[in-house]
DNA sequence: TGTATTTGACCAGG
DNA sequence: CCTGGTCAAATACA
């Protein structure tokens, strides 16, 4: 679970970080010219955010290490920890797993359109609860691969509507899938190849200035935050078909949505905050069960 | 009839 | 003890 190429303590991760999103940023900029090019190739930009989103994935990779590091004894109690869980990420018999997560990724995604829940990520997501979070205005709702007992896919979801605006759900991932998209598309609705995207200019122009290192206070803010510059309808997605919101407030400070910050307790994550409209979120971020960075054993 | 969702209960971490 | 994550029976839907 610590098996960083180059770790050791936290702070060369940090290094390693920062170098890492400078080079997300540049990305994001080539991108950004190919989008401004009159006749851009939809595979090379995918290429792109293919890269964009590994360098990103990476980064997760090196907090992650950099946490473990910083913090390697837990102080008190010893029946804490994270004792038995390195092996098996979810699969406990534990019914809850906090902090153990391998691979977490938090999306901020937009229901353009009024639709009852965020876009499609390609995968098919089966809802197996909802809770009322304690100072969330709306419930949070847990998906798990569909794919889950089949083929054994571990990832999972969580979805909540944000609180001040009903219009943006917060998604945060958990764990990579595993499973194997079947025939027909990835359990559904794989949108058709993407055309040039007129959106994706000023999204990613939104990404880039969004996208902010501070690596000077100790921690690190990593955020990416996207703001789409328009709603357009869409489809709707099997995402938050629950009803019964509760009485809650917010879980986040009210106007942070672009700053996590990376300690506390965001357990080993890179906030990749975005707020994507419908159309776009396809084209930003497809989770690709096959997805893999070169460097795959971070959290081993 | 099979699959997905809802929802209350259970469980463990903090 | 409180809270969040998960389970699983009941229910809804195609």
């Amino acid at each position: 679970m610590e098996s960083v190429e180059g770790n050791g303590t936290g702070r060369g991760n940090l290094q390693l970080v920062v170098s890492e999103l400078c080079r997300i940023q540049e990305l994001v900029r080539q991108l950004e010219l190919h989008l401004h090019a009159p006749d851009t190739s939809v595979d090379l930009c995918r290429a792109l955010t293919a890269q964009i989103f590994a360098l990103t994935d990476r980064s997760i990779g090196f907090v992650a290490a950099a946490h473990s590091s910083d913090a390697p004894t837990t102080p008190s109690s010893t029946s804490s920890s994270l004792s038995g869980v390195s092996d098996q990420p979810f699969r406990t018999n534990t019914k809850k797993r906090k902090a153990t997560a391998r691979w977490t990724s938090q999306v901020r995604v937009s229901a353009a359109g009024g639709a009852e829940g965020p876009v499609d990520d390609g995968h098919s997501w089966r809802k197996y609860g909802q809770k009322d979070i304690l100072g969330a205005k709306h419930p949070r709702a847990y998906y798990r691969c569909t794919h889950r007992n089949s083929q054994g896919c571990t990832a999972t979801k969580q979805v909540q509507r944000a609180d001040e605006d009903p219009v943006l759900f917060d998604v945060v991932y958990h764990g990579q899938h595993t499973c194997r998209p079947t025939g027909g598309g990835g359990g559904g609705r794989r949108p058709p190849t993407n055309q040039h995207n007129p959106h994706a200019e000023s999204l990613l122009q939104s990404l880039r200035a969004g996208l902010a290192v501070d690596a000077d206070h100790g921690g690190l803010n990593t955020s990416v935050c996207v703001s789409p510059p328009m709603t357009s309808p869409s489809m709707a997605s099997p995402v938050a078909s629950g009803s019964n919101g509760g009485p809650t407030m917010s879980p986040y400070p009210a106007g942070a949505y672009t700053e996590w910050p990376l300690d506390g307790d965001l357990q080993e994550v890179v906030s990749v905050f975005t707020a994507v409209s419908a159309p776009s979120m396809d084209y930003l971020f497809e989770f690709d069960p096959t997805f893999d960075v070169d460097a795959p054993n971070f959290f081993m």
